[in-house]
DNA sequence: CTTCGATTTGACCAACTGGTCAAACTCACG
DNA sequence: CGTGAGTTTGACCAGTTGGTCAAATCGAAG
């Protein structure tokens, strides 16, 4: 197919349909569970087309991966050490959340990935977010020497952050289920910013 | 096969061995990438030979979640009214965390499944957990209107229990990853008895 | 040690799935 | 409007998978 030219007018909007659909079903039913005859149908493809754009199932699975991954930790990349800590942390816990409400489908794509322990992802998670982590851990740990925020363990307040946030998206079913007609998102912000207000100032 | 008679002393070993054999396939590949091959040979039996005992793959997975949904459900249903609520919420949250440690498999097996929209469990979700779910949401409400716990939204409360301590299962490869040596489970506890601690306690 | 129900298995099947390929069709450009 | 690259597809294939079945084997009660 296309060589290294430029990519076509119809390139452009295949590969980005392709994407697209990949996203909506291997998020709803994990790397196994999909099909490629789903996500070309999802495409508007037929699947010898599909498999016309990319090589294989699990190369359309790597690409997804790749492309969101960055997205996925700008939130945590823009942790600004200047900043004030508590506006930094609750800033961060508000846009993850926002995450989790706009992009719900991003979070479960990673949350299967991940429960069913991150074959394909083992890499990334151990190079590119590990030294995400490690640096921000420090400017957490910064902050807490500082006493501008109560000491803690600065990973497991990570840790704390994400499986609250992505909670939302990844449980949907189970949170909408016992919510009935509120919207989780409604109340979510407030819990979760007195939640980390109260447990992040300083004791006096 | 089996009539509705006594179960033998091999039925009992088999049927045991299969659903202990489901449990570890299933919860590593959710039930789509799960083969009943794979089962069979975990449970050191011929395929046919499974499939005696269970008439399909789902049986052994609806029989599966059902048998387990008590067991994860028994710690929340032990969260007493009489008892002091700091001490129950904290005991409750030790509990389910202990359970992530000493049963991630079962953890794994729920979160795969919820994931993916539950489509083989949104009944007992909507049924059992959510009648479970209720009856202590209004003890956390009588908690609260007494000032013996500080004021929030319960059902967040229950679903930040939830994630914060089931993270640790089903998030597990990536907590290990970015934990390097140390064992999760080493801070964990002290980690979410504080922040209860500073969430609930009420202000004075 | 016989007998009959309980258990086990090899062979088999139909449906599904990821992927291939040659032929047909479409489109941009000269 | 003709032409060659870019695009699409029907037919096909081999491997996998859930499940069946008749025949063989085992085991416990008499």
């Amino acid at each position: 197919m296309a060589q290294d030219r430029a990519p076509t007018r119809i390139q452009k909007k295949n590969r980005a349909a392709i994407l697209e659909a990949a996203l909506e079903v291997f998020s709803q039913h994990g790397f196994r569970g999909a099909t490629v005859d789903q996500i070309a149908t999802a495409a508007g493809l037929s699947k010898p087309n599909l498999l016309y754009y990319f090589p294989s199932k699990e190369a359309i699975f790597k690409e997804l991966l790749s492309g969101l991954l960055d997205t996925w930790l700008a939130p945590l990349h823009s942790l600004d050490p200047q900043g004030d800590p508590m506006e930094e942390i609750l800033g961060y816990v508000g846009r993850k959340l926002q995450m989790s409400r706009d992009y719900p489908r991003e979070s479960r794509l990673f949350a299967n990935e991940i429960v069913q322990g991150a074959p394909r992802m083992i890499d990334s998670l151990s190079t590119d977010l590990k030294n995400l982590v490690d640096e921000k851990v420090q400017v957490l740990e910064g902050w807490m020497a500082e006493g501008l925020i109560a000491q803690t363990h600065p990973r497991h307040l990570l840790f704390s952050i994400w499986s609250l946030t992505q909670h939302y998206a990844d449980f949907d079913v189970q949170v909408r289920t016992l919510m009935g007609d509120e919207d989780p998102f409604t109340a979510a912000p407030a819990f979760l910013d007195t939640l980390y207000r109260r447990m992040l100032t300083p004791e006096r």
